[in-house]
DNA sequence: TCTTGACCTTCCAGTAACTGTAATCTTTAC
DNA sequence: GTAAAGATTACAGTTACTGGAAGGTCAAGA
C-alpha cells in the first residue's frame, strides 16, 4: 500500500510518517520504481503501536525502546514497566503543578471586581504577590 | 545595574532576558560605552511581572498584551479578565486529558504481571486495545 | 493527445520558550 | 601582568511535529 493508504489505516498523517521514518522510529520504507514509498499490513501494526503510545504522551525517546525491546521476546519486561511507570509518574507530577497554578488563576480570576486598567486587582496581584 | 545584577534581583536568567529583549517582550535596555547592558530599579518590577506570569504559564504573547493594556491606567481591564480566564480555561483542560492519560497508563502499569516481554500484558494492551 | 487533478517526492522553515556553546571583548582583583 | 569573572553576539539544539514550495508520477476524461 502507499503512504496515503497507511495513513488511513493507522490514522497518522502521511507527513507524520516520513517524519517517523526520518528520525529512525519507522526503517526506511520498501519504494517501488517510481520513488513512491510501500508498505505492507505489518507496518499498520507498528505504527498503530506507536500512535497508541503518543496519545498516551510516552516520548518518541521511550517509543524506541518499547519498539527495541520487542525484538528480544524472551528478555524480562521490566524495561517496559519501568517507561510506563515513569510516564505515569511525569502525568502525576504535572497534575499536582497544575492544580497550584489552577488555584492561583482562579484566585486571580475571582478578585477581579472589573474596574478600570489602573485598579485591576489581577494586575495587582500580578505586580506584587509574594513568591 | 548590569544585566547579571537584574538577573538575580527578578529572579530570571540573564540569558532569559536577553532572549525577552531579542523578542521584544523587553524594550532594548540602554547602554553604557563598552556596550553592556544597562538597567533601572523599574526594569526589576516589569521582570518580575513577566516572570509570576512565566509560573502561570500565561504566554509571551498574552504577556505582552499585559503589559501593553497597563500602558492605558483608565481603559476598562476586560482584556486582562478574558487572558486570565482563557488561561484558566486551558489549565482545566490540561486537567481533564492529564485525568484520563492517568487512568490509561495506571491501568497499563497495574496491568503487568512481570513476565518476559512476549507475554507482557503492557504491550499488549498498547497493540490491541481499541481506540 | 492533452490536460487536469490527485498523489507522491524532497527540502526548508516555523512552532514555544528558552538553553547551551563558542568565540571574543571588558573589567576587576591580586 | 595576568587570570578570573562577566559581558557581548551568533548559531545550534530542544520536542514532535506541521506548513508550504517546487516539482515528479499516474490515471481518467475530453
Amino acid at each position: 500500500m502507499r503512504i496515503s493508504t497507511l495513513a488511513d489505516a493507522a490514522q497518522v498523517p502521511a507527513k507524520t510518517i516520513r517524519y517517523y521514518e526520518e528520525i529512525g522510529l519507522l526503517a526506511p520504507s520498501l519504494r517501488t520504481a517510481n520513488g513512491y514509498r510501500h508498505y505492507q499490513a505489518k507496518d499498520i501494526d507498528r505504527l498503530v503501536f506507536i500512535r497508541r503510545c503518543r496519545e498516551l504522551n510516552i516520548s518518541i525517546d521511550d517509543i524506541k525502546q518499547l519498539l527495541d525491546v520487542q525484538q528480544h521476546p524472551k528478555a524480562s519486561c521490566a524495561a517496559v514497566d519501568n517507561i510506563i511507570a515513569k510516564q505515569l509518574a511525569r502525568v502525576q507530577q504535572t497534575q499536582r503543578e497544575l492544580a497550584l497554578l489552577e488555584n492561583s488563576l482562579h484566585q486571580l480570576a475571582t478578585s477581579c471586581t472589573h474596574q478600570q486598567i489602573e485598579d485591576c486587582t489581577i494586575l495587582q496581584q500580578l505586580r506584587h504577590t509574594p513568591r
